[in-house]
DNA sequence: CCTAATGTCTCTAGCAACTATAGCTTCAAG
DNA sequence: CTTGAAGCTATAGTTGCTAGAGACATTAGG
């Protein structure tokens, strides 16, 4: 058995975080030692690790719950987890695309300064100026899923 | 002079946004109509605009404090501004390149997966083993969430 | 065996950047 | 003049943690 400090240190999460995911009900209630300690076991281990990996692929809190209920049903159809990683897939991609954006934007904005006064600054003018951009870069809005 | 709302309308801000802008300091307090509604001008209307612009491209509330106040220095050297968005290119980039590792591992899973039962779902597989992935996509010390 | 240094416990508050709600007042149209 | 939209303040909630305070538990060294 483990103790928060190890497991952490073994999964990758800060200690806080797992009794953040544990007040939350992402992970169980911990058994504990005699002086009130948590004690972990394998299957918490697996079970943190493979909160830490979906978090580390974008996925939310919220989606990462519904995996880990689905992975508890190994006899369902794996639709509803497909379609979960496919919405994130599409989340994923809809960022870059405006990353894209973004980044061609203040590529732009560095590149055409000339870099003498704010009141001559290319920085400073487009920021105030969205015509002055060459793409449609806007904060989308109203999103589905997330 | 405009309202709150036509303010909010004319710059794509919406209107409690407008007052936690003022809230934190980032707009300045405007003037009130005799029943003590928010009335705005040109100039709070460009300032709106700029805030508004900076955060589509990415700028945190704090780097946008920070160049609305060299804006207002018009003499000064634009290196300062151009530092500012140097460091928002670079962040940005750095997301990007985060963002398409998590593309290609989210599009390995979800074509992987022949659609059976959870118990043979490559994507509740991948999930719980990082070591099946093909790229290392873990999440790097500090990022800011967009 | 005692002590000091960690480690762990609970609880609360804070971060970014808003968004939502409640319970008012004011304004503009009909 | 009435009604409904828009405005006001203040507070709390969102996501996914992170940082502190103050108390208890465990462990390594002398
Ligand atoms: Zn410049
Ligand atoms: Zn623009
Ligand atoms: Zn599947
Ligand atoms: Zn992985």
């Amino acid at each position: 058995m483990l103790t928060i400090g190890k497991l952490g240190e073994a999964a990758g999460v800060k200690v806080p975080t797992i009794r953040y995911y544990e007040q939350i009900g992402l992970l169980p209630e911990a058994e504990r030692s005699s002086g009130n300690q948590r004690l972990y076991g394998r299957k918490a281990m697996e079970r943190l690790a493979f909160i830490r990996h979906a978090r580390d692929l974008g996925f939310t809190l919220e989606a990462i719950r519904d995996l880990l209920s689905l992975s508890d049903k190994p006899d369902q159809s794996c639709a509803a987890a497909d379609a979960i990683a496919k919405a994130q897939l599409a989340e994923v991609e809809s960022r870059l695309a405006r990353l894209t954006a973004l980044k061609s934007e203040l590529e732009r904005m560095v590149v055409q300064c000339a870099g003498g006064k704010i009141a001559d600054c290319r920085v400073i003018e487009v920021l105030g100026d969205h015509s002055l951009c060459a793409t449609d870069h806007r904060h989308p809005e109203t999103e589905a899923t997330q």
